[in-house]
DNA sequence: TTCCAGGCCC
DNA sequence: GGGCCTGGAA
């Protein structure tokens, strides 16, 4: 926990007020939420390479290549890689000039260059293993908030929050639904954070992204099979945000 | 043809 | 807050 939340607990009596940038849950909401979303997953949920693994290596490397690229376009990509590749150790000592081959057609190129260097600190500093702490990871060129949260939750089973753009239109959609959803992150990220289960960070970050991806679209979403729409502050969507 | 999204870095 | 690089929408 971060500090000291709770310091004038018995000084005062006023009823907590929600900081300007956390959003308020209206009471079973949550719940309602996560239970919806983890139903509609185990239903609906896609099956993809990445998700019947959890050797961090194999999660970074489908992590950075959907950093900018669709799916369908990372999947035979992912497997010649690893073939290639099989652990940071291979790609490490690989050329970078080669990755970057083997990369191709990806584009993004400067992602191969950070992978590559990501893999050889890795092996260099952390005994070849990945580490699982917020903050070294952050640490890497190439891991950004996200995707540090999603190794955290996806490698490592932690009920670590993600945010991106599918997790951004999804909440704001069903939490928030007025202003810039973009301007509002601090509140998304923590919306996130706390709608994670405790224990289910792994199937609850996969569920809200596919869910992002195949029923709460950018365009068109698919509003009418939404198990949200009860209590979906966008609902019914108008065809903006 | 132009414009914008998309995580990340700076 | 802008630029990166690219696909896809406008």
């Amino acid at each position: 926990m971060p500090t000291n939340t709770r310091a004038t607990k018995s000084a005062s009596r006023r009823k907590k007020q929600p900081s300007k940038s956390s959003v308020p849950l209206a009471p079973g909401q949550k719940r309602r939420f996560q239970n919806r979303l983890l139903k509609w997953y185990k239903e609906h949920g896609r099956d993809l390479p990445w998700r019947r693994t959890s050797d961090p290596y194999h999660i970074l490397v489908s992590e950075v290549m959907l950093q900018q690229t669709q799916v369908d376009r990372v999947i035979p990509k992912y497997h010649e890689f690893l073939e290639r590749y099989p652990s940071f150790t291979e790609l490490a000592d690989a050329p970078v000039a080669e990755v970057k081959q083997t990369w191709y057609p990806l584009g993004y190129n400067i992602r191969p260059e950070r992978l590559h260097s990501i893999a050889r600190e890795t092996v260099a500093r952390y005994g070849g293993q990945l580490p699982n702490d917020a903050d070294e990871l952050l640490s890497f060129k190439g891991i950004g908030r996200y995707t540090a949260g999603a190794i955290r939750s996806f490698a490592f089973n932690e009920d670590a929050p993600i945010l991106d753009t599918n997790v951004i239109r999804v909440l704001y959609r069903v939490f928030i639904a007025e202003g810039d959803p973009k301007g509002q992150k601090s509140a998304l990220w923590e919306l996130s954070e706390a709608l994670i289960p405790r224990g289910k960070g792994y199937d609850f970050n996969q569920a809200i992204m596919d869910f992002g991806a195949t029923v709460c679209t950018a365009r068109n979403p698919y509003c009418l099979l939404c198990p949200m729409k009860t209590f979906c502050k966008t609902y019914p969507f108008d065809g903006k945000k």
